[in-house]
Order: structure tokens, then C-alpha cells, then sequence
DNA sequence: GCTGGTATCGATACCGGTACCGATATCTTG
DNA sequence: CAAGATATCGGTACCGGTATCGATACCAGC
């Protein structure tokens, strides 16, 4: 039933040895005699000690936590993310912390300001485009720091993400090769969300090359979701309908938008190509084709904790490696028009 | 710029007192003089102190952490679930930290210990089928406790879920009232699982005791996608092509179904039904009919989390309570057969 | 036998907070 | 004015580990 916790003096009575025998034979940390070592782990094993990770961390001044800032927990994109991140510390001991944000730069401050606190191994945030405070927060913080999903930018530490803005390019001259002209943009650009304000303004950048330009816009402040995606097709279809093509912010509402034309008879992508953005699974499953871009996101989240594991592993308190993941464009060409 | 991090003992330097009144003074312990704990707080912000909740966690012996234990990160149902959690977690100071276990009940102890070893606030843990070591783990952790998901069953402190058997139980009759009698169930039930095997055996329960069987089974092994959904749909076809009902373990499967019924020209509800479970965002959108249970994943994690802060806000270590919130089923008549 | 080296161990001092208790000063009260 | 109450402070001992360094024992070498 026990009454307290058992700690190391516990185990070091059972053994009959001191404290610190006790602490290094558990660690392995050398100046023990073999005969000890298994004295003592055999004492730990019998009474079921477990040990103390606050006391660790108070007494050595790191501890096995990677603070991780996300700006949500629903949006399967960064579910992905956190499932790379998880993956790779799966085994190494160290543990995520989990931080939200809902694209509030006022809470992503507040929030890494208390995961600095717990003075983690390291942190993965996401985004470059933290404001000047949050950013002087990061850079003094004493510890790897690796920023990701995006590369267009300056990271202040390490760097794991996609270019976004190319990939806003890139899809826009796809689009133009394939004979569309009148495209329309619909996203659900939230306030906090740079990495879709890029693509769109690498994707308008590229039509103007091309001296084209969109025919219209329809921009949510809502997450985005299906459900909105379906809503806001709807609308924007009331408002320009000489249209062949229309770029989402992303997968989700471009599915959205796809259930729309289904029932409205759209055909897709003859008439209308529709244009999401991640390359989500479910995209793969559809009943007509869309567009998109595959993001490695998991592999993002795998990278960035790797980045923060090895410089962990070596002491550093810096990770300064910039890596950029390819995008790949997923087209499948409609009727030409 | 900064060599080491700022104390309490700075702060306390520079406001002129002790470490005990300044302490206090930035706790609003009392016994303090108001003049002092001006001087304090003043202090305390000019030299930028911030807390260590590590030495504080130490001292007190517990911590602001609520461990939470999920069986997949990347699955919308959980990050769903997640993201309750850190909505009630959010301004109560009180932070998550989030392990996942694949489905695997190895991997589930193992966090569950890691855990616990960081003297949470609380727990939170998926499913009410721990193995008897695990669930003695949770028993005996000397802290509030909450399994979530599911009620079938008997927690080892308190619970927030829904009633899975009854689910099933419900679904089936609902269909049976629809008309549909050759029935089929197409399931991603993986091993750890144990909520898509009870909403089975209830389904099965409930058709038996209407005289029906099942027409055919598959279950795969595999983690449930639409990609999966519509591949165990082809392969189901091919072998029952008499069939006037499909119900799925989850509606990500059942989206994927329905996207094959599309193409092949199957007539969605009207020759076959389909049945998921969750009532996600996306079914709302589809451009066809299909049935579904809705569940309300974000206020389990909404309840469950402030079950735990209820218990920490006045010491407890016991949760003790049992919350089964409803799930609705949504299912469109289609023609009658 | 004495010296220096190596292996092994434990006492002590932290890490950065908080709980507890005693000390001091001021204020009441009879 | 003595005695007790109240408000406010600080010293000390923890919380449970680890780093450091000195102590001890045993060995080889001369």
C-alpha cells in the first residue's frame, strides 16, 4: 500500500550503501565496484523504486522535456507533426510537452515562456514569423531552439520546414501549364497562419508573371475545416461563376469545395480544378481528382526532434542546421479546355 | 544576454527583503506587508524573474503537469480529444503533457510510469482495459485518475466517455428500423482497441436478438484511413455482393467506402447504407448520405480534464466520478427497400 | 618498509524553491 | 505600565537527487 514515495535513500538503506553509491550504480556513473552495482540495482528492482526526474532535473539543470508549440491540436497537419515528434523521441527518453496556441501570438509568448521555465532539452515551435519579443525570447533562451514548417525566412536557432512560398509559385505555373487562366482563391487564412498568407502570395506572384490575375478572392478568418470549405465555395461561386479553377489555402476546404461541385453537378476537374493544399491521405480517396501539394509533414516533426536529440546528445545549446523538405505536386491533368 | 538564470534570491536582493518574503510576496502567501510585496513584485519585473517550477515542484511535491495518454496523435478523434483537454487546461496553470502509445500496452505502461514519475496533478488515460499491472500503476499512484472514452466497464478513479456497447446496440436497431437486413461490417479494430470491439459486439448483440446475422466480416489490422476504408470496401464487395448495409468501426472508413460506392455507381443510401461512427466534421459535407453516431470527443476531453483540476483545487487524490455523456445517431432514411 | 597510484566509497554542499517556527515590533487591553 | 495579541519578517531545514572532493584500502615497485 506504501505511504510515501520511495526514493534513492531507500534503495541505498536496502543495499547497505551510501546515498551516492547508490545514485552512481543506478547511473552507471563509474567508481562503483561491480559487486555494488548489482547489490544496488538488485535492492531498486526488489522494492520498486522509480526514479525522481524533479529532483534530477533541480540538481543536474536540464531535464528530458522538448517543449513543443503548436498553434493547434486538431488540425490533422500539425497531428502529424506531433506524431513525427513523438516518434522520434519515442525511444530516447526524452518526452514531449505539448503547447497550443489556436494562432494567438499573445498565448504563443505566454506559452513558451513557460516551457522555457521548465528549462526543456529543447523546443520546436512552429513558424518563423514570431514578433520581435517572442523572437528574443527564443534566441536568449540557452537552448536548441528549431522552428518548423517553414523555411522563408531567418530561424533564429535550427530550421526544419518547406518552402512555402515556392510552393505557392510552383502551383500557380502548374496551373497556368495546364491551360487555366481564370482562377479564384479561397483559404482560410487565419490572422496567425503566415505560412498560407506566403503560399498565396508566392501563387499571385507567379499568375501576375504570367500576366494573370485572380478573378477573385474569398478569405475566412474561421479554422478551416470541410464544412467551411463547402460554405465558402458556395459563396464564391455565387459571386464569380466564369471560373476553371480555384487554389484553397488547403486540403481540407479544397475537399470541401470538391462535395460542393458533386452535388452541384460541377464536373471536376473539367469544368472547375480544384486546388487544395498538403497532399492529406484522404485526398488520395477521393471520388474525383483534386489537386495538391504533398507536405512531409511527419517527416518535419521526425527531423525537428532529431535536430533537438543531437544537439541534446552533445551538450549544445545551439542546433543552427537549416533544413529545407521537398514539396511535390500532385496534378492530374483535366480535359484541356 | 545573461550568464545564468535570475533566483528568487535576486529578486529578493534587489527588492531588499529575504528569499522567504519574496517568496511569499510573489505568491500572495499573506504575511507580507503590502509596501513589501509591492517592492517585490516591482522587482521581480524590472530584472525579468521568472519562476522555477522545477525547484518549486520539488519543495511542494507536486507539479502543474496533467499527464495525458493517447493511443495515436495523428488520429482526428484524439486530437480532438486533445485539443478539449488544453481548452480547459488553458488559464488554470496547468499544463499537459501528452505520451502516446500506438496501441501498444507495452508502450502504455511504460508512459504511464514515466509519467507518473513526474508527480502529475493528474492523469488522464485512454480506455477503462488497462492490464491488471497497468491498472494497479494507476490505482495505487496516489493521484486523481481519469480513463476516458469509454464507461463500459469499471474505472479505477473517475471516467468520462461514452457508452460503447450501447452504441452499437443502438446503431443496429436503427438500422433494422431502416429496413436493411443484410448487413455487414467492415472494421479497422486494432488489438488495443478495445472501444470498436465492444460497439461490434453490441452491434452483433443487437441484431441477433432481431433475428439478423451478420452477412460478412472483414477487419484489418491496420490503422483506420479512408485510403483503408475504401480498399477493405473493394475487397468486402468482391466477396458479399448481396448486401443492403455496411456498418464501419469509424467514419473514416466509412467516407472511404462511400468515395468507392461513388465511382462503381452504387446508389448511396438507397441499395447500400452506410454506417460509421463519430459524426466527424467531414460527413456533414459529403456530397452523399451516410449514417453515423456522433460523439462528443471534445468535451470528453473537456470534462475529463476539468474532473482533474477539480480534485487538485482541493487536494484530493481521488477523482471518483463516473461521467457518461450521450451520442446521438444521425442517419438519413433512404429509400425503403 | 615506504611511496605513489588506483579503485572504491561517503560526507558535504549544492540546485531553487517552500514550510515551519521563532524573533521582533507595534498595538490593545485591563 | 505589564501582558498578551497581531502583523511582519527571516533563519533553518527540508524536497530528492548529483558533483566534488577527501578518505580509505589495496596494490605494485623500489
Amino acid at each position: 500500500m506504501a505511504g510515501k514515495r520511495l526514493t534513492l535513500a531507500d534503495v541505498a538503506r536496502a543495499a547497505g550503501v551510501s546515498k551516492m553509491t547508490a545514485s552512481r550504480a543506478l547511473r552507471n556513473a563509474g567508481d562503483v565496484s561491480r559487486a555494488n552495482i548489482e547489490k544496488v540495482q538488485q535492492a531498486a528492482r526488489e522494492i520498486g523504486y522509480i526514479g525522481n526526474p524533479i529532483a534530477m532535473s533541480l540538481s543536474n539543470q536540464r531535464t528530458n522535456l522538448v517543449g513543443v508549440v503548436v498553434p493547434s491540436a486538431s488540425n490533422i497537419v500539425f497531428a502529424e507533426v506531433l506524431a513525427g515528434i513523438t516518434e522520434a523521441l519515442s525511444d530516447s527518453g526524452f518526452q514531449p510537452v505539448i503547447g497550443v496556441t489556436d494562432y494567438n501570438i499573445d498565448r504563443e509568448a505566454e506559452t513558451i515562456r513557460g516551457m522555457l521555465s521548465w528549462r526543456p532539452a529543447g523546443l520546436i515551435v512552429t513558424g518563423l514569423d514570431q514578433p520581435e519579443p517572442t523572437r528574443q525570447l527564443l534566441e536568449h533562451a540557452g537552448l536548441p531552439v528549431v522552428q518548423i514548417m517553414d523555411v522563408d525566412g531567418t530561424p533564429t536557432d535550427g530550421c526544419v520546414g518547406i518552402a512555402q512560398t515556392e510552393a505557392g509559385t510552383a502551383m500557380a505555373r502548374a496551373l497556368i501549364a495546364q491551360g487555366r487562366r481564370r482562377i479564384g482563391y479561397i483559404g482560410c487564412d487565419l490572422a496567425g497562419d503566415t505560412r498560407a498568407t506566403k503560399r498565396r502570395a508566392g501563387f499571385e506572384a507567379a499568375l501576375a508573371a504570367a500576366g494573370v490575375s485572380l478573378v477573385g478572392t474569398l478569405v475566412s478568418e474561421q479554422p478551416s475545416s470541410v464544412v467551411a470549405g463547402r460554405k465558402l465555395t458556395v459563396e464564391f461561386l455565387s459571386r464569380h461563376d466564369d471560373i476553371d479553377c480555384l487554389y484553397y489555402s488547403n486540403d481540407d476546404i479544397a475537399v470541401g469545395g470538391l462535395f460542393h461541385c458533386m452535388d452541384a453537378g460541377i464536373p471536376v476537374p473539367e469544368q472547375i480544378l480544384l486546388t487544395g493544399f498538403n497532399g492529406l491521405d484522404l485526398v488520395q480517396a477521393l471520388p474525383a481528382q483534386i489537386a495538391t501539394t504533398h507536405t512531409p509533414r511527419h517527416e518535419i516533426g521526425l527531423k525537428a526532434a532529431q535536430l533537438i536529440l543531437e544537439a541534446a546528445d552533445q551538450r549544445s545549446n545551439r542546433v543552427d542546421r537549416m533544413i529545407e523538405l521537398p514539396t511535390r505536386i500532385d496534378i492530374t491533368p483535366g480535359f484541356p479546355r
